[in-house]
This record gives structure tokens, C-alpha cells and sequence, in this order.
DNA sequence: GTATTCTCAACTTAAAAAGTTGACAATAAG
DNA sequence: CTTATTGTCAACTTTTTAAGTTGAGAATAC
């Protein structure tokens, strides 16, 4: 890797929408067994545009992850112990798969537009090696785990 | 993990854009050592409309990975061994980062916009581990490498 | 029955991706 | 030095997706 060669920084992987999704649902991880939360009361402490975040929790409630209540003292609430929610879970909720390519996703699968034929496709493999190493790592932790942070430092590059 | 949750499919993480800058990389690595390959023949073999794959390889040229030439019998080669460039490189190159969210990218870092503050993020370091393990298998392989196709069947989700 | 809180389809806006156009620059061959 | 060929590049159009809003409605509690 040789080479000063320049870089750009677009293609965000997660969508605000999921990232939004993700907040959301440790959200309520951390109120886990108290009764419902208020969206308002979501939407303030972690920072989400509360109309938007309706769509979201309607949504997450429809999967049937989330429980839902109307009316006063109403709200959301998990539907499922967050020890059995993992990250991966999450984002295959929210976006679909967590291949980087159409033709990498394991359940979601499909061809990719514009390739060749799958068999002359040499990224391919890759691709596929790529998705279940992150969906090892992203299943391997669940809303209810706690997770370090590490100072994170631009060491390496990328 | 239970459920049947539904699934979606969108948010396709590499762009049309740059799986064609792959794809013809992976041409000119094919024919590297022989003379300057003319952007039609890489545009007719790889399947990427022409006047597209201008922009594409203009930009890979002004990055210095690609040399070009023009007039009669002119086109496109590697200006470095296949064997110094990864897909990490090629990923990085075209899309700027292989993080997940802004705010994991070791390189091109950035807070994530609508966010918390970035020691309250629990989501964090989970994708800064995710960003780490992709970059580890894409930098490994090589566009000299010759990738053996797996099978790849829906037995796993996502 | 009224205040509260979630529901949801339809809509708007904004941004990005995908792709095209066309004038121009370099090179090779005659 | 002229012509045909091939890459360069900024400007543009079109299409798609993301992000967010609106507003009428439905369930619930008091």
C-alpha cells in the first residue's frame, strides 16, 4: 500500500435512521422492567428529532421488538430482554443485511446491478468474508452489554 | 436473537462507482505488463457503462494509482505491482473510509452529526472493532490474489 | 368527553449517486 | 502539419435515497 493517495470521506455505512434506531434501543435497554418510556423523553435524551423518531419507534414496534402503549403515562418499552438483542440484530432490522454488496448478503441476497455473471464476480468471496466476520462481531454483543470505549486514535490509517 | 423479525434491503454500502473502479482495477491488474488497456475494452469486459468509467478512471489517474495515455493505441495501466494494492486501499481510495459511522473512522474521524458526545456513545467502540477487522481482511488481500468463489448459500441470516 | 400519547400514510425537502455532454488536450501516423 | 484517436474534465441532468414534517386518526386513562 504504497502511496500518499488522497482520501474522501462519503458513503456513510449506517444511515442516521439507524443510528437514531440504535440510540433508541439502548434507550430503552437502559429502562429495561420500568414502565413506558415517553418518545419525548427518548427524543431529548438522546438527541433525535422527535417527529422522525416516531417513524422509527412505530416502526421498531411493528417489527414486534418494541412494545408500544397509547394514552397517558403510554410509551415503549422492549418487547424482548435486551440480553437477546444483539447489535446485529439491529441493523438487519434496520437496514436489511449487513453485506457490503447485494451478492454478499447472506439472507437478503441478490445480484448485484450492472456485475457479471456471479461465478466471474472475484470480489465476491471477499465480500462474503468481510460480512460474516462483522456479523460475528456485531452478534457477539447485545444491547445489554455494557462496551468499553477505547481512546481511539488515528494510528492507522482508513 | 429471536424472532422472525422482518427484513429490509437497502443502503447498499459500496457504490455502483466504486465497485466499477474495482472492477477495472481488476482489469488492468489482469493485464498488467502488457501495454496501455483502452478504456472501451475495460468498459465492454467489466460491463460499466463508457462514459461513466471516464470519470472513474480519470479520477483513479489523477490519484496516481492508474497511469494513462493518450491518442492512438493510449489507455490505462497500474502504475504500481498488483501486488502492492489491496482492496483496502481501492475502498479506501474511492469511498474515503471504511468505518462504519463517521465517528470510526481512524482516518478521515468525525463526529457523528445528531450524536451524543462521543464518550457517551456506546455504540462506539463497537464499530471502531468492526472498522479494525474489516480493514484487516481487505488489507490482506491483493488485487495479484486470485480469490476462490465459495458456494455461498442462505444457511446464515442477514 | 377530554387530554394524552402513539400510528401511519402522504408529503416535502435536501442531498447524493449515477450517468451524460461537449469542448479540449495529448499523441501517433501519414 | 493535419487528421484520427484516445484520454481529461468541469458542468450538467436525472434518478434515487435519506431525512424529516404534517396532520388526521386511534387507543387509553382519568
Amino acid at each position: 500500500m504504497p502511496g500518499p493517495w488522497r482520501l474522501r470521506h462519503d458513503e456513510i455505512v449506517l444511515s442516521q435512521k439507524t443510528r437514531y434506531a440504535i440510540r433508541a434501543m439502548q434507550h430503552l435497554a437502559d429502562n429495561y422492567g420500568q414502565g413506558p418510556i415517553q418518545l419525548a423523553q427518548i427524543a431529548e435524551a438522546q438527541n433525535i428529532p422527535a417527529k422522525f423518531l416516531t417513524t422509527i419507534l412505530s416502526e421498531l414496534s411493528r417489527f414486534g421488538i418494541v412494545d408500544s402503549q397509547r394514552g397517558k403515562d403510554g410509551g415503549y418499552r422492549l418487547a424482548v430482554s435486551p440480553i437477546d438483542i444483539t447489535y446485529g440484530d439491529l441493523i438487519r432490522l434496520m437496514r436489511g443485511s449487513l453485506a457490503l454488496v447485494p451478492c454478499a448478503s447472506r439472507f437478503a441476497h441478490e445480484k448485484c446491478k450492472n456485475c457479471l455473471e456471479e461465478g466471474d464476480c472475484r470480489t465476491r468471496a471477499l465480500m462474503l468474508e468481510v460480512r460474516d466476520r462483522t456479523a460475528e462481531l456485531l452478534d457477539g454483543v447485545r444491547l445489554s452489554d455494557h462496551i468499553d470505549l477505547v481512546p481511539a486514535q488515528a494510528d492507522s490509517e482508513g
